[in-house]
DNA sequence: AATGAATGAGGTTTCATTCAT
DNA sequence: TATGAATGAAACCTCATTCAT
């Protein structure tokens, strides 16, 4: 993730940084972590071929972090804490429930998609941690989708979704996908975040919509 | 994979070998690493593990395989070609355009969820294969989408599926949940393979369904 | 070595020090450090592990201490001024040879099992420490040495001592029986210091004996 | 050790390989290694100068041996193999008690002077090594002291031994003065290892000869 | 068809020490 | 008197691959 890449901008006091001052030494390692992993995978990439990107020494590196895998850690609880605070915005609004679903699947888009980089590692490297991290992690990720599945229960016992699909697997399939996106989306492509978001959740909307009568 | 569990039988001429006569080192190689990249990803197991695990040497693997790389792209290779046959034959078949796109989802779960271990491995590991080979194994599954694209677009023009909703987005948002399917599914849950199956081949469709009229 | 344990109490200026305020940071390193080199050896144990321990930085303790090479000579240095010291007081008292070598001998009984864990350092890592330090160690403990040498002589000269017995040879199986303590000597073990000391002595006055007529 | 350094000869059947032939790889690391760790001790001996020393290189080192504690570990059994073998011929003999006791004492001496270096360094870095395997080499020197004790206590019992000694007390103090050879022995001295042994052996039996009468 | 010893490059990590503050 | 970030060299070890047999 590029310094000032963050959507909120409110969420990261570190994009107001003055240009002057260099960026901290654990932020920039975690900017050329992040793309080097993305680009190159985990494994592949050496701490020598991070610290070089990121203009320190191995020494430094292990200064901040207490491994390899704590790089990799750190960015999956970036971006977790990211989704998880605007995930719980939305949900929490006092919007209709179908506004606030639709709002919860565009925002996943849109966040998934600014922090591609993380999303791929993510989803490609995360069987490489340590499992007392990985376990953390785990955790984090079901807290975020059994607060959507409740949401969507939320909307069947109201009425106005139907409750012949499975809130469970409506999310683990919406979910599917959006994880799915940094194998074909790029940045620099026909649609917007945001128009894919779109999309996206009608799609999901329409998994919802109660049957047609008859 | 175990061996023998191959879901159509025709496929695979091992399916046939007597109980007696041991199955062949390659396979032995194959079914072995295909456990070890699953469990614990591909650049994490070593060749000496792979070797040990199907009862050979390294000397032997070597004589089969040209590098560990091989060994990965043939696992791709090995369910592409699966995946692949099957979903042609069912869109190639004389149904109707809903019964045709029905058929492919519900194979494309149960075949996933029948190797989910080459799947696991494949969207982990693809990006560790060599340029080349990923190249080739990209083209093929290209292919398989394009595939269904068509025929998506073959019912829009039809006029039995919506088209509102862009072919290929939905291809991508329906690959994209199948694809995540190793990330939650386990074949001793509650659900069997071709329910997991009906129920997406149900939400991709609810996706394509023609607008209520109003 | 536990501030306050020496002995004498005379030596150790320390011993005099307030319970109010609390020990001075050098000799707090210093306690540290013995514990710890005795425990997982010097090598083993790192400076961080070290300061740690002693609850000050490192900064602080490369103020007072030039390297980790220092902490280690301090050990010893310490340890050898102490039994230096106790070993010429009894050599130069009034009593008759025998009784000065049977005093020498339960007191470096005595001494070594006090600052066991210096001792064990010292034998095991002093090779470890920079030649010239080295130098300086060895010199100290080989005046030690001599200066028992000489009193057995003494005793062999004037008669009390059988003479065919070299004086040397038992200076070294003596001091070897008694470096080794820390080997096998529990201060939580059924034998005070002072009980094996009195037998050791009469261990090593038995090898002076002089030899039965006949 | 160097080869053929062994003292009975019939021990070792590596001693009668032909000269043509090379030494074999595992023999020459650890013949280089306990060189090495004798003069610089354990930690400060790379596994890089060990293969240089032995003209292999670190992955055959690997191929042969788990780690470099492995190294240390198979130093110690050697001599531990050597030195419980002939213990236990010289106990075991139909000598008297003294004969067989004044034996073993010369044997350890020889022994221990042969295979100086193998002595060092296991007093110096025996705390080195991973706990499990510290516990086996424990073992094995227990096993060694019981049977001396045994031995005099045999003797205490037929009345050839004075009783008022500890047989325990006497082992560690004998065996302690013999694994400090290692600090001053030097085998360009003065004596031989038999007759350091010798000298030794009538130490040991002056501390056990029956109290002069009256 | 198969072995397994040997290679050699490269990986992660540790650590004593320095220095600006 | 003390801090702690940063260095940089060196450590142990792993591993895919080769090759003589």
């Amino acid at each position: 993730m590029a310094p000032g890449s963050s959507i909120g901008g409110a969420e990261d006091p570190a994009a107001q940084v003055s240009e002057n001052e260099p960026e901290p030494v654990p932020q920039r390692l975690l900017t050329a972590a992040t793309r080097l992993f993305a680009e190159r995978g985990f494994e592949t990439t050496s701490v020598q071929e991070i610290v070089d990107a990121a203009g320190v020494t191995k020494g430094a590196m292990y200064h901040y972090f207490g491994s390899k895998d704590d790089l990799l850690y750190e960015i999956y609880a970036r971006v977790l804490r990211v989704q998880t605070a605007r995930m719980e915005r939305a949900v929490d609004s006092a919007e209709s429930v179908q506004q606030r679903l639709r709002a919860v699947a565009v925002d996943v888009v849109v966040t998934t998609v600014t922090h591609l980089d993380d999303t791929v590692i993510f989803f490609r490297s995360m069987h490489l941690l340590h499992p007392d991290k990985q376990a953390e992690v785990r955790a984090q990720r079901r807290h975020y989708h059994e607060r959507v599945r409740q949401l969507i229960e939320e909307g069947q016992s109201a009425g106005v979704f139907r409750t012949d699909r499975s809130a469970e697997l409506v999310v683990d399939f919406f979910f599917g996908a959006v994880h799915h996106l940094g194998s074909w989306y790029r940045r620099d492509g026909p649609m917007s975040g945001q128009q894919v978001g779109e999309q996206f959740a009608d799609l999901l909307l329409d998994a919802l919509r109660p049957e047609p009568a008859g």
